[in-house]
DNA sequence: GCGATACTGATAAGTCAATCTCAATAAAGA
DNA sequence: TCTTTATTGAGATTGACTTATCAGTATCGC
């Protein structure tokens, strides 16, 4: 129980990381990123960052299928994302595509919809 | 290493679950509804058994961000799915929608794709 | 600077889906 | 029917990701 909340570098670290990268990042490669910074963290504290991060609203978590959870800065609006089947990176797509909601059927309530394309990055292809 | 296949009434109750249910389902959920069937079946029959039904392209898996792995019988074709917040049923659904591919930039090559929707369905809204 | 206490790091422990082990069972050809 | 061996069921085990523990450290108001 946190009665008040401490400003500390591996916290910082962690945000900085968040704040200079495009797509979404796991856990580990939060810590590794985040290491050059703060030698010394340990990626509990990864963990226990991205956990207060999401409950101030400054972080959130993007799930891709058969993946791990990864993390992104929430400022980012709506999006959706790519990843990559060769380097394993995850891209942010900046558009949305009209329609989603007319995939239902009749009394099906829709609140929300993720996207998730698969392929070669540039880099890759 | 199997040289042979036998038929076994343990398999075929799993095909049989697969081949009438709607949506895709949990391998606990496959195991519960074949225990009609097969009351001494074993949920590590369902894990072997879904194996070998994807090796022999029957069945194919589903994955729901956020969520643990669901079989399908694989020939519906494509579709996506709607997962009910409430009721946590996955339902598939029949259409698909246009212009996915133009989401990327320039130089990236898209193989694939999947969309979740969330929301309520007709039962729980 | 001081003191209270939030935070950290290392590692143990927990979680949960999926696989492995192995003796017992049961297909399927002879 | 008999024999071979693929398959099964129960439980132990794995493997990945995540959280808990706890003593040492560092922040921040006074």
């Amino acid at each position: 129980m946190s009665l008040e909340r401490r400003t500390t570098k591996q916290k910082e670290a962690i945000k900085s990381v968040l704040a200079t990268q495009e797509g979404p990042l796991l856990p580990d490669e939060i810590h590794n990123l985040a290491l050059k910074d703060v030698p010394s963290l340990g990626i509990a504290t990864v963990y226990r960052s991205l956990k207060t991060l999401q409950e101030e609203g400054l972080v959130s978590c993007v799930e891709i299928p058969g993946q791990a959870p990864r993390y992104e800065r929430s400022d980012k609006g709506h999006h959706h994302h790519f990843l990559c089947q060769k380097c394993h990176t995850v891209f942010d797509l900046e558009k949305c595509v009209e329609g989603i909601k007319k995939l239902v059927p009749a009394g099906f309530q829709v609140t929300d919809h993720e996207i998730t394309l698969h392929g070669l990055c540039k880099a890759c292809a």
